[in-house]
DNA sequence: CTCGACGTCATTTTT
DNA sequence: TGACGTCGAG
C-alpha cells in the first residue's frame, strides 16, 4: 500500500492528507474511515451516519493516494442509496467518479455481464426482464409445457426459479425429490432455455451468471481480484447467499484485503426474501476480522426515543450487539394512544398531525407508518376527506405503469424482434385485428419450430397472418424511421407510429397516460445528458487507461474475446439499448402526488433508510404488528421486533404509537389487543394520551391469551372478542377534550346547518343531510351529489357553509 | 374484442 | 372490503 508522499523536512508540516475529511468524524467514525486495507465489519447503528462514513472511507482513501478510483467498487442495495454515495462524494473531492465501480448489486453485474457478454455466453445486446415481465415469461413456459396453472402458479413458480438462482443452483443441481419439484425443475429449465432464446436475463440471472463466470474463469477473476483493491458493501446484513458469495468473487485476496463492510444486525427486515443476516459473522469470521468497530453515537432522535428502541431490541437474542446513545437529551416522551375504532384512530391522527403542522412542522416531516398496506386506507380516505394533501409510497412505479411499458416493448422489439414478451405485450395494442387463435397459433409454429414469435410470422397463414405481417412491418418501419436519430428523438417517433399516441388521444382516461409518455421523452433526455451513470452505461466498460480496452494485467486473448466494443466509437450499446436495461434496473420513483408538502404514508419497510421530525406507527395490535403469520417461529417474531426497532429509530422528535380495539380487515372486523411491544418499551418513556388499560379489559386479554395458547389464531378469536367488547363497552370513557378544540369544533359547527349547502375542498358543493355527535366525534352527512353521499368528520373535514 | 359477472385472495419488496 | 384475474356472453 502506498504512503502519503514524504515531508519536506524543511518546510512546515502540511496538514495530513485527508485531514479535512475527517475534521468532524467521532472516534468511532474516525476508526471506521480510516480502517487499515483489511477486512472490516463496521457495525453502524440507525442514525450513526453510515453514509457519511462510507464516503469518507472512499474520499480519504483516494485522498491519501491509498486507492485509485478504478481500484474502488462500492456496492448498495437500492439506486438511491448508490446515488446518495456519488452526490455526497462529488462534494468531498474533484473525483472521476466514471472510474470507480459504484453501484447496486444488480446494476454492477449488468456492467460486468455487458463487459464481458461473449464470455458469459450473453448476446451483446441482451435486455433485462423486470419482475412483471418474468411473471408473464414464465406463464408462457407453463401455458407452453401445457400444465395446470392452477398447480403450477407463475408467480409462486418464478420464486421456486428465483429461489433456486439465490442458491447458487442450475436445474441440474436441484435434487428432485417429489413429482412436483421435478416438474418445477422442467419449467425452470424451459425457462431458461425460453431466456436464452429471446436474448433476455431476469434480475437473479444477472447475479448468477456474474458470479459463474467469476468462479469459472480464472483469468477474469485475477484481473478483477488484482484490479479493485478495497471493496466497500452498503447494508450487509439484507445480503442473501449468492450475493455473499459474489462478493467472495470479487474480494481481493490474501485473507479478503480491503473488504469493508457496514451493516446493522438489527434492521434486517428481509429474511422473508433471502436475506441472511447470518452472512454478518460469516464474514467476521471467514475473513478473520480483527476488530468489529459499532458506531453507536446517534446523531437523529432524542434520547426517550433511542430508550424505546434500545429496550426494545434487547429482547432479541442473536444480536451482535450495540446500543445507540445520544447527546440531544430525552426530548419529549413518546405518546401513546387507543382508539375504539381505527376510523377514530384516524380521526385522530390527523386532527393530531394538522396541529404539528399549525405548529410550523412541515407535512413531508410528518410521517404515518404502518405494518401492510391494507392499513392505509383508513387514514387515506380521512385525510382525503379532510382535504390534507398525503403521498403513498409503493404505488407503481413510473416505468412500471401501463403506457410506459407498451411504449418500451416496442423500443425493445426495435432492439431485439425476438423478445416475445414485448412482442405479446404489443403486437395487438393498440388494437390491430389480431385475436387470440392468430397468437396462439404463432405460438405453436414458434415453439415446433424453436423460433422467435417474430421468426415464425411467416408460417402463419390465414386472416390474422396477414395482420401479423402488417405489424413486423410496422415494426420494421420504426426501426427505419429511426436510424440515426437521437434516444429523444427515437421515442418520440416509436409514441407516434406505434399508434400509443393516437390511442391514447381518443381514450378519455388518456391524458395522463400521454403526460406519462411525454415523460418518457423526459427521462430518456435525462438519461443521455446525465452524467455518471447514463453515459457509463453507454460508453461502458471501456478501461479508463486505455479507451476501448480494458485494463491491464487481463492476458490478451481473454481480453480480446471478454469485450467487443465498437470499433469506432468504443461504444458497446446504443443509447437505445442502454436506456432500455436502464428502464429495467431502475423503476423509478412512486411519483404519486409529488411536488406539494405533503404527509407521507407508507409501511415500515419502505421508511428504512429514511427519518422524519414527527413518526406515527399505527395499528400496534396482536396479530398485525407482530404480524399473526411471523409467530409461528422466533425468528418470526424477532424479525418483526427488528421492523419495530426500524420504526421507532425514524424518528427525529416526536413518535406517537397508536393501536385500536377494533378494525375493519378484510371485510371483517376484528377485535384488537395491544400489541405485546408495548411490554417491552420502558415505561419511562411513555406518556399515554388515553387512559390505560381501558377498552378492551384483562378479561379480554386473558380469554385471547388461552385462544392463543390452544394453537387457535386471532381469527377464531373474532366470536369471542365480540362478547368481551360489548361487556366491556361500558367501561370506556372517552378522553376529555381539551377546551381548545371543543372550542373550535363548536364554532365550526356553528354556521352549518341541517338542509343548507356547504362547501368541501374536494368534493365542491353538497347539501347537509344530518348532523350529530359533539366535540371531536362530531359528524356530518353531505349530500355531493356527483361524487356521492359522504359522512365526514367535523374535526378534521374542511366544511364552510353557503347559502 | 369488450364488458360484466363471478371467484379468490389478502404481510413485508428491491433489482 | 376491494382489487384483480378468469371466463362466458354479446
Amino acid at each position: 500500500m502506498s504512503l502519503p508522499p514524504q515531508e519536506d523536512m524543511f518546510a512546515p508540516p502540511p496538514p495530513p492528507a485527508g485531514a479535512g475529511l475527517l475534521k468532524n468524524l467521532n472516534p468511532e467514525q474516525y476508526a471506521a474511515v480510516t480502517a487499515p486495507a483489511e477486512p472490516s465489519l463496521i457495525l453502524a447503528g440507525a442514525g450513526s451516519g453510515k453514509t457519511r462514513v462510507l464516503t469518507t472511507r472512499i474520499a480519504w482513501l483516494l485522498q491519501t493516494g491509498q486507492a485509485t478510483p478504478g481500484a474502488i467498487m462500492a456496492v448498495t442495495f437500492t439506486n438511491k442509496a448508490a446515488k446518495e454515495m456519488l452526490t455526497r462524494l462529488s462534494t468531498m473531492l474533484p473525483v472521476n467518479v466514471r472510474g470507480m465501480w459504484i453501484g447496486t448489486f444488480h446494476g454492477l453485474c449488468n456492467r460486468f455481464l455487458r463487459a464481458h457478454w461473449k464470455l458469459a455466453g450473453l448476446p451483446q445486446g441482451f435486455q433485462i426482464l423486470d419482475a412483471s415481465d418474468t411473471v408473464s415469461a414464465i406463464k408462457r413456459v407453463i401455458k407452453a409445457m401445457k400444465l395446470d396453472e392452477e398447480r403450477f402458479v407463475p408467480k409462486q413458480v418464478g420464486w421456486f426459479i428465483a429461489g433456486a438462482k439465490e442458491d447458487g443452483l442450475r436445474p441440474k443441481d436441484i435434487e428432485q425429490r417429489d413429482e412436483q419439484t421435478r416438474t418445477l425443475v422442467q419449467i425452470y429449465q424451459a425457462y431458461e432455455d425460453q431466456c436464452a432464446r429471446e436474448g433476455v436475463v431476469d434480475f437473479a440471472e444477472l447475479m448468477l451468471r456474474s458470479y459463474e463466470l467469476m468462479r469459472d474463469n480464472l483469468a477474469l477473476r485475477q484481473h478483477y481480484q488484482h484490479r479493485f483493491q478495497h471493496l466497500l458493501v452498503d447494508e450487509f446484513q439484507d445480503t442473501n447467499k449468492l450475493q455473499y458469495a459474489w462478493l467472495k468473487m470479487f474480494a481481493p485476496p490474501g485473507a479478503g484485503q480491503g473488504v469493508f463492510a457496514v451493516g446493522d444486525d438489527d434492521q434486517s427486515i428481509y429474511a422473508f426474501r433471502g436475506a441472511r443476516v447470518g452472512n454478518m459473522s460469516d464474514f467476521e469470521r471467514e475473513f478473520r476480522v480483527k476488530k468489529v468497530v459499532k458506531l453507536e453515537q446517534n446523531y437523529r432522535s432524542f434520547g426517550n426515543i433511542l430508550d424505546a428502541a434500545n429496550t426494545l431490541i434487547s429482547n432479541n437474542s442473536r444480536r451482535l450487539g450495540k446500543n445507540l446513545r445520544t447527546e440531544m437529551g430525552p426530548g419529549e416522551p413518546i405518546r401513546v394512544h387507543e382508539a375504539a375504532s381505527d376510523f377514530n384512530d384516524a380521526q385522530w391522527l390527523i386532527e393530531e398531525a394538522q396541529s404539528l403542522h399549525r405548529a410550523g412542522m412541515p407535512r413531508q416531516e410528518i410521517a404515518v407508518l404502518y405494518r401492510s398496506n391494507a392499513q392505509s386506507r383508513v387514514i387515506e380516505s380521512a385525510l382525503f376527506n379532510a382535504g390534507i394533501p398525503y403521498r403513498v409510497y409503493g404505488g407503481l412505479r413510473f416505468f412500471e405503469r401501463a403506457e410506459v411499458k407498451h411504449a418500451l416493448a416496442y423500443l425493445r422489439l426495435i432492439e431485439n424482434p425476438n423478445d416475445d414478451t414485448s412482442f405479446l405485450r404489443v403486437v395487438n395494442f393498440p388494437t390491430r385485428g389480431i385475436g387470440a387463435r392468430t397468437i396462439e397459433q404463432l405460438q405453436d409454429a414458434a415453439r415446433s419450430s424453436g423460433r422467435s414469435l417474430w421468426q415464425s410470422v411467416g408460417a402463419v397463414a390465414g386472416k390474422g397472418g396477414a395482420n401479423l405481417v402488417g405489424f413486423t412491418q410496422l415494426v420494421d418501419s420504426m426501426r427505419n424511421l429511426t436510424q440515426g436519430l437521437t434516444l429523444r428523438e427515437i421515442i418520440e417517433q416509436v409514441v407516434e407510429t406505434s399508434g400509443l399516441a393516437d390511442f391514447y388521444r381518443t381514450e378519455k382516461e388518456g391524458a395522463e397516460r400521454l403526460e406519462n409518455l411525454a415523460e418518457l421523452v423526459n427521462a430518456a433526455e435525462a438519461f443521455v445528458t446525465q452524467e455518471g451513470f447514463g453515459k457509463d452505461a453507454i460508453a461502458l466498460p471501456v478501461d479508463e487507461t486505455a479507451p476501448g480496452t480494458i485494463a491491464a494485467g487481463l492476458p490478451l486473448a481473454v481480453a480480446a474475446a471478454a469485450v467487443t466494443p465498437d470499433a469506432e466509437t468504443g461504444e458497446i450499446m446504443s443509447p437505445l439499448a442502454a436506456f432500455l436495461t436502464h428502464a429495467s434496473l431502475e423503476a423509478g420513483d412512486n411519483q404519486a402526488q409529488a411536488g406539494q408538502d405533503a404527509i407521507q404514508l407508507m409501511t415500515v419497510h419502505s421508511a428504512k433508510g429514511l427519518e422524519f421530525d414527527a413518526v406515527f406507527i399505527t395499528g400496534l395490535e396482536e396479530g398485525l404488528f407482530p404480524h399473526e403469520n411471523s409467530l409461528s417461529d422466533s425468528d418470526g417474531l424477532e424479525e418483526e421486533r427488528r421492523l419495530m426497532y426500524v420504526a421507532i429509530t425514524r424518528a427525529r422528535q416526536r413518535l406517537y404509537m397508536s393501536f385500536c380495539q377494533t378494525r375493519m380487515l378484510h371485510g371483517q372486523t376484528r377485535y384488537n389487543v395491544k400489541s405485546r411491544f408495548f411490554d417491552e418499551l420502558p415505561e419511562a418513556a411513555l406518556k399515554w394520551l388515553t387512559p390505560r388499560n381501558q377498552g378492551f379489559g384483562s378479561g379480554f386479554a386473558k380469554e385471547y391469551q388461552e385462544a392463543w395458547s390452544r394453537g387457535s389464531g386471532l381469527k377464531s378469536m373474532v366470536g369471542a372478542g365480540q362478547r368481551a367488547y360489548s361487556n366491556e363497552k361500558a367501561a370506556w370513557v372517552e378522553p376529555p377534550v381539551p377546551a381548545s378544540m371543543k372550542k373550535k369544533v363548536d364554532e365550526e359547527h356553528g354556521g352549518l346547518r341541517v338542509g343548507k349547502g356547504v362547501f368541501h375542498t374536494k368534493f365542491g358543493e353538497g347539501v347537509l343531510m344530518t348532523l350529530e355527535g359533539s366535540g371531536p366525534d362530531a359528524r356530518a352527512q353531505v349530500n355531493f351529489g356527483r361524487h356521492g353521499v359522504k359522512w365526514l368528520a367535523l374535526g378534521v373535514a374542511k366544511l364552510t357553509p353557503i347559502d
